[in-house]
DNA sequence: TTGACTCGTAAGCATTGCCTTACGTATATT
DNA sequence: AATATACGTAAGGCAATGCTTACGAGTCAA
């Protein structure tokens, strides 16, 4: 089964605690369960637990119980907003996304 | 005289509201005074100036004095951080962008 | 110099955030 | 059936956040 939220999706805020991040970071390579991830944290693991919530809640992973675990999924695309909002700086300093701009716009014309 | 802070630039944290979200964006076109910053905004002034002081203090914005007035100034450069957090997911977004790729791609052959 | 304007800061207050320990529930093991 | 494991949730403490109103300092204009 897989769990996802129907709570208000924060993202800004979800990803504005260092240990937030850091369990996103975690996640990328791989599922993990709530012990592999409080293994990587100085809290105590109910701690670890309404981080994962608050997480959940904004939809950037998703829970899926295997037995008496439960494996916390990232959900990268949510992170879009945040990319999204950000490209509104990118004249500023971007050369990079720029470049990946202009390629992309230059495919489409193809 | 420009002021700059030496408090901790806790990026993600001042980033993390919507409002400071939007001052920022206010700020991008051009430098703006407090009171054309609170203009936008329902809450009080000295509201909107903790508001500019957090983005200050985590070196988003810069402030300098003319006559009465303080114009704050973006500092687009400081979101590297989240710029840079953001790429340890890139090959998530490359992996969406080549499917919105093969999707147009698709839609092409039509 | 008097008064208006721009703005930051102080103080107070309600709400939220983040942590802890204690406990309950579901699943697996013996 | 009894016990261990994995985990969420409740309750409570305490600091941080976010707002308000009141006030004061600096600047400009009459």
């Amino acid at each position: 089964m897989v769990t996802t939220s129907h709570h208000a999706p924060d993202i800004f805020g979800a990803i504005s605690h260092p240990a937030r991040r850091r369990m996103l970071d975690l996640l990328i390579d791989t599922d993990r369960s709530v012990n592999m991830i409080a293994g990587q944290f100085e809290m105590s693991r109910p701690a670890v637990s309404q981080h994962l919530r608050i997480l959940l809640d904004a939809g950037l992973v998703t829970e899926q119980r295997h037995g008496r675990e439960r494996r916390y999924r990232l959900v990268a695309a949510r992170l879009a907003p945040v990319r999204d909002w950000l490209t509104h700086y990118e004249r500023f300093w971007d050369h990079h996304l720029m470049q990946l701009q202009q390629h992309l716009a230059k495919d489409n014309r193809k």
